[in-house]
DNA sequence: GAAGGAAACTGGACCGCGGTCCGTTTGAGA
DNA sequence: TCTCAAACGGACCGCGGTCCAGTTTCCTTC
């Protein structure tokens, strides 16, 4: 008994932090750039942006590295409980600073020109969708590695679920007698900032190879060709 | 320069912990049951065994959460510092706890019997593969999601490197036109254990459909048909 | 527009754990 | 027996995360 209260999901002191995304599977996607969450007190807002500042400019200055939780409250002239308060812990403020990014990817891929957005050939979007999160991952290295959620957490997060979804749904309609959602699972697997980074950073290998594997993986995995 | 040496990869304190496989790709079987790091003074010999005996015993009682290093440490009535030395970090005692049925499992591929072992079809062996590892992952989740290291490091550990070589070099074997070694970073992906705890645990999906998702993608992989 | 009260927010003391350091002890070869 | 590298152990540090007493904001009611 000296550990039980350890394991299970105690319930947080204060109600709720923050969704990085919509709650449920699709976002709706809002005016376009709307910046503040909804319903937020006024100090709470103003507190919420200037911590965000502050760990935006302590990743420019000193790397991920340096976003103690400690180091952006006193950077913000906050408390400490303040920033846990808002953002649940280290990885809820680290997927709070990648939020931007993340919510124009979501709507270049549900509104925005094709390949990417609608209006492109399912197989066609999968190519697509991998080149561009290549990219982004790439570009969002270190971010996107110290963001990175405990195993447990991992597939549960708003972010991951949305990309998920999109996957499994383009893989529906090109491959229709898949498990489209295991499938999708290997697929984003392929897209893993942790493996972006072991490769090209660790193994040298230049993303234009990534790049000719993702269209490989893809023609396999749709049991298509490879465009020319 | 606040946190100048927190990102470079310091000298550790002492000489090396310990590698809980052989170094470079290929291990080199022993005569099958040793169970001692070789050149190890008898105290640290003896010690080393009692914190593993003690660790088992924390998970056995109250789960992998309850592996402390201080309370292994205090239940093997070994220094805190002890534990360090032999295991570096909490990631490496984990991994040294798995490290028997690690070896077990690699025995098995390289000189077990078909399919898991040579004399096979690659495409074969895969699958038995792709199996035996489910089975393992769902044996041994919790040890191995705790066990776990940081994302910079899961890709260069020795047992994953093993196991990539291997599923490299069977799919070398049957897809030559390939790149092999891209393709089995998404191999290996579909059984991480963390992606296996999200669809058996919180998805709930029955370990069948894991298995048969294994055998598709293997199928889509290599280009061939699912088997009878 | 003033008053008042509940809900939300704040901030810093506090805790436990992973990890490091360094003075002390011990075991094995000469 | 002597010597010294190796091993030991516990004090120490920094960080993530929790708690709670005090403060602020906002909404309702007059």
């Amino acid at each position: 008994m000296l550990y039980a209260g350890l394991m299970s999901a105690v319930p947080p002191p204060f109600p709720k932090p923050e969704e990085t995304v919509g709650p449920p599977e699709l976002l709706q996607l809002g005016t376009g750039i709307e910046e503040d969450e909804p319903c937020l007190r006024a100090d709470a807002a103003r507190n919420r942006a200037r911590l965000l500042e502050a760990a935006a400019r302590l990743v420019a200055e000193h790397g991920a590295a340096a976003v103690t939780m400690e180091a952006v409250a006193a950077a913000a002239s906050v408390g400490k409980g303040t920033v846990f308060r808002r953002f649940g812990d280290r990885t809820g403020l680290l997927m709070a600073l990648l939020d931007h990014s993340e919510k124009k990817f979501q709507a270049a891929l549900l509104g925005g020109p094709p390949p990417l957005g609608p209006g492109a050939p399912p197989v066609e979007r999968l190519r697509a969708f991998g080149c561009a999160m290549l990219r982004r991952s790439i570009d969002e290295l270190e971010l996107q590695l110290a963001a990175e959620p405990s195993a447990e957490r991992r597939y549960t997060s708003a972010p991951r679920r949305f990309l998920r979804g999109h996957v499994a749904l383009l893989l529906r309609q090109a491959v229709p007698d898949a498990d489209s959602e295991l499938l999708s699972h290997t697929l984003l697997a392929y897209l893993d900032a942790a493996l972006v980074h072991h490769l090209t950073e660790q193994c040298g290998m230049p993303p234009e190879r990534l790049r000719a594997g993702w269209l490989d993986l893809v023609a396999r995995v749709t049991r298509t060709e490879r465009p020319a």
